[in-house]
DNA sequence: CCTGCTATGATTGTTTATGATTGATTGATG
DNA sequence: CATCAATCAATCATAAACAATCATAGCAGG
């Protein structure tokens, strides 16, 4: 893989990991991305004169931000490079003039925002994120299925999202999962969401399920659906090669982003 | 290999490896396609001055898609004033723990912003941009209206919508308008969103029409609905006397903001 | 065959990003 | 408030990347 981290990118990353942690002091930055102090504070001199971070003796402290953090705003930013890959990939799987399902979670927004560029494409999702990456853009036909926001993930779900569900046929599907496991198959840990996960499920004809290696053979509280319900799994490089493995012999395309 | 690829494809594949990676040094590209460093920087200055690809030093990183302007943001800023009172004094019709429609439109946004401080809210609406200022506040529970989104206003219409209309009633609505005159009633001007338009109306006890002055008098293409299916109207100061009076003797109440 | 055009590659001097060095500044600590 | 280690700004050196220029090869049209 590229080792080419561009001056912006880099300065860009030290930005997203300050949102993370607050504050960055020269030293973590110098180790972070092996370059020198010098190099180092000269980004951070950038950062700070167009205004997005603050400068201090040390390092820097992000500024403070009006609007309040959600949750999968939190979320952000854990594995990020995995799952833009993950997204990026499976994207690919998508072309022109298909209809698609779009679930919630991170990976799968990544995902969205690799679906810009096609031409006719139909999106229906269940995420107020990918609406708002999907909004206005030409040759993009967006549908939303409707329901009660939950916070947490900025995703509908309930009996109106069902009964949207129930009027709707894809091509494609592509969800995230909180733990996937040979035993256990797909999980997650919010029950209500089970239901209407489930009912998307149905919908397509080719599921594609894409999530970072940390959510092998982990098992989040609901269980969702048997492995079978999944056409394409759609992971990165750490994956265990065991279960992946495991998964062919089920007949699940694999896909290493 | 070495196949013989003209420019343009060439470029084209440069775009395509850009959108899977993110990034690309001159080096990767010279490699990847064995061409000169002359070549490929070419290359790129062609893309980056066709604004597909940002240049660096040392490469080209994706674009991060700058969402276009969409129309709906465009239109903020005409009679911003008035429509931000005129969404104030809406917002004040509405009580803590009432379920409330909010419709698409700039004043309507206005009263949704300043509806975040009330306490057990349920908000139901067919528009993006009132999902995105009420998400994830608590003590408002969101409910979005699906369908399809509609690019230039960022509302949802259509089968979907409708059909999600009929699973719920409110306290009130609060609505915009296009045009509202003494002869047309309530126009739009947009003829799919009017039956979903009309199908709202429907759901609510008390109607809030609000919108500012140059609305009055004003007749749209589609017509919408006859006066007296409004109970409210919120406009500005600089309305006409004698329309509002006319108003009066139907029974509708004024608000000026 | 020549002529002009385009894409390319090689060469050149210039600019940029970086890291090292140095002496000044800071702020913590006694 | 004096001391000292950490941090800093300023400067310089260097290697990589660059833009500009020119030369060449391939090709189209006359």
């Amino acid at each position: 893989m590229s080792e080419f981290t561009p001056t912006p990118e880099r300065q860009k990353q030290i930005l997203s990991l300050l949102g993370k942690q607050g504050r960055l002091s020269v030293a973590e930055i110098v180790e972070q991305f092996s370059i020198s102090e010098a190099t180092a504070r000269r980004d951070l001199e950038t950062l700070a004169s167009q205004g997005k971070a603050q400068r201090v003796h040390g390092g820097v402290i992000a500024l403070e931000q009006a609007p309040p953090e959600l949750p999968i705003l939190e979320r952000e930013g854990e594995q990020t490079d995995e799952k833009a890959s993950i997204g990026r990939a499976a994207a690919e799987r998508i072309a022109d003039g298909e209809t698609v399902f779009l679930g919630s979670g991170t990976t799968v927004l990544e995902a969205a925002k690799h679906l810009r560029e096609r031409k006719n494409l139909t999106v229906i999702t269940n995420s107020l994120p990918v609406l708002n990456v999907l909004a206005g853009i030409k040759d993009i036909t967006v549908v939303s299925l409707g329901g009660q926001l939950r916070e947490s993930e900025l995703s509908f779900i309930g009996h109106i999202t069902e009964q949207a569900l129930a009027e709707l046929r894809v091509d494609k599907v592509i969800m995230g999962t909180r733990g996937i496991s040979l035993k256990h198959g797909l999980t997650n840990d919010y029950l209500p969401e089970t239901l209407t996960d489930r009912a998307i499920l149905k919908i397509g004809r080719t599921v594609i399920i894409a999530a970072d290696h940390t959510k092998i053979n982990r098992v989040a509280t609901a269980l969702l659906a048997p492995l079978k319900s999944m056409q394409v799994f759609v992971t990165d490089s750490h994956a265990e090669k065991k279960f992946l493995q495991s998964l062919k012999k089920l007949e699940i395309e694999i896909v290493i982003a």
